[in-house]
DNA sequence: TCAAACCTGTGACCAGATCACAGACCGGAT
DNA sequence: ATCCGGTCTGTGATCTGGTCACAGGTTTGA
């Protein structure tokens, strides 16, 4: 069982080709790219996690998307099919083994092997799905739906190890704003707050937050 | 020269098998899907204009994009491709001619023929592209910069013919927001307003007013 | 020509972003 | 242990933008 095997079937030549590439080690922190470079490969992640984000004039930034085991990274794919230039910043959030498969692969590959093109082209239907969601919540919801949800999705254990900082970036708020809500919630008695860690204390009300749409 | 030729090089039988597929005639006016719609097929623009928008749960709405003439609609592409259903709406904006390219008949191009497949990957990239900048628009520019751009985008002529109404829905604010910015515009002389369109004086200013990020 | 629909304008109020701090807490170095 | 710089959190003041409520002007069509 191979990496390779995520992306469904693949003809044994090109399952050569691909394992004889290189498998690459990021650290956590590191940038994989920032906006305006142009594509190298089409990036696929092997373990850690990779965090896509904008980031605005003031500094303020959004989670974009995360690229997890598995997943490739579609800004990747933008640029190699489309020519554009990567819009986003790509960190590594914690450390990662990648492998990249280079532009002159990659467009070979999705031209003759039919696998590999609908993992590709699904990865990238998706990634845009994601995207358009994100957009609504950012026009139309609240900071109060959009932290419940974070925090939601990012506990595990009903444990949040972030700072208020970082839930802040997330969800593209203020960090002011988000010790503000925080604050509220906790009064609330949906959540304790310590330094670097919320604990949830009733993920159904956060739930019902997440959810409530103004 | 059909429309058929906006898509690269297409085989002879294929070109046959397309040229077959009846155009539809649509109104202004009419919804072509709403959200949570299934896809039934992949749509192609032959003429006007389409515009696919969000609806928020106030009634607000943003433009996600518009499909004119050459273009595919992406929705439809994720919806053969992920099995994502539409999440926006998409309102035909001026008459138009269509053509909808069967689900069946979509999956076996996308195999088969090479141009077609470029075709419908590049423009996917492309609406990635541009839904990434909205999003980048929505969560970091001011209003004042994103109604500035809109009006230098929609004007031909220098002339936009628009209500305030739907300069909002455009942008993804609220009307009220829209008409005391225009009144800021026409305060300090770069537009003239009058109901139903907005002319503009001073076009140096509103793109330096729409560059300015925060 | 009258009414209903539509477009624009305004005031009041609330949510959220920004600015400018201050205090608390943490790690390592002296 | 103590001190120090860096990091995390908390707060008030102020500004932008979204929402509500409503008023007056303009079209349109019955």
């Amino acid at each position: 069982m191979s990496w390779i095997d995520t992306i469904d079937p693949i003809s044994a030549p090109v399952r050569r080709r691909l394992l004889s590439l290189p498998e690459q080690t990021v650290a956590k922190g590191a940038v994989l790219f920032r906006p305006g470079d142009a594509a190298q490969g089409f990036v696929m992640v092997l373990s850690g996690r990779i965090e896509v984000h904008l980031t605005g004039p003031s500094g303020r930034e959004i989670l974009l998307y995360a690229v997890e085991p598995g997943q490739s990274c579609v800004q990747t794919t933008l640029g190699l099919m489309a020519g554009e230039p990567y819009s986003g910043e790509a960190l590594v959030a914690t450390d990662a083994r990648v492998v990249m498969i280079p532009r002159a692969m990659f467009l070979q590959l999705i031209d003759s092997e039919p696998g590999f093109r609908s993992f590709v082209m699904t990865a990238l239907g998706r990634r845009m799905q994601d995207v358009t969601r994100l957009l609504e919540q950012v026009a139309f919801a609240s900071i109060e739906s959009r932290l419940a949800a974070a925090l939601l999705d990012m506990s595990e254990d009903n444990l949040v190890h972030a700072t208020q900082a970082e839930l802040a970036a997330r969800i593209g708020s203020a960090r002011e704003v988000v010790t503000r809500r925080l604050d509220a919630f906790q009064r609330a008695g949906w959540v304790a707050t310590d330094r670097g860690t919320v604990r949830l204390l009733d993920s159904g009300a956060l739930k019902r937050a997440a959810s409530l749409a103004p």
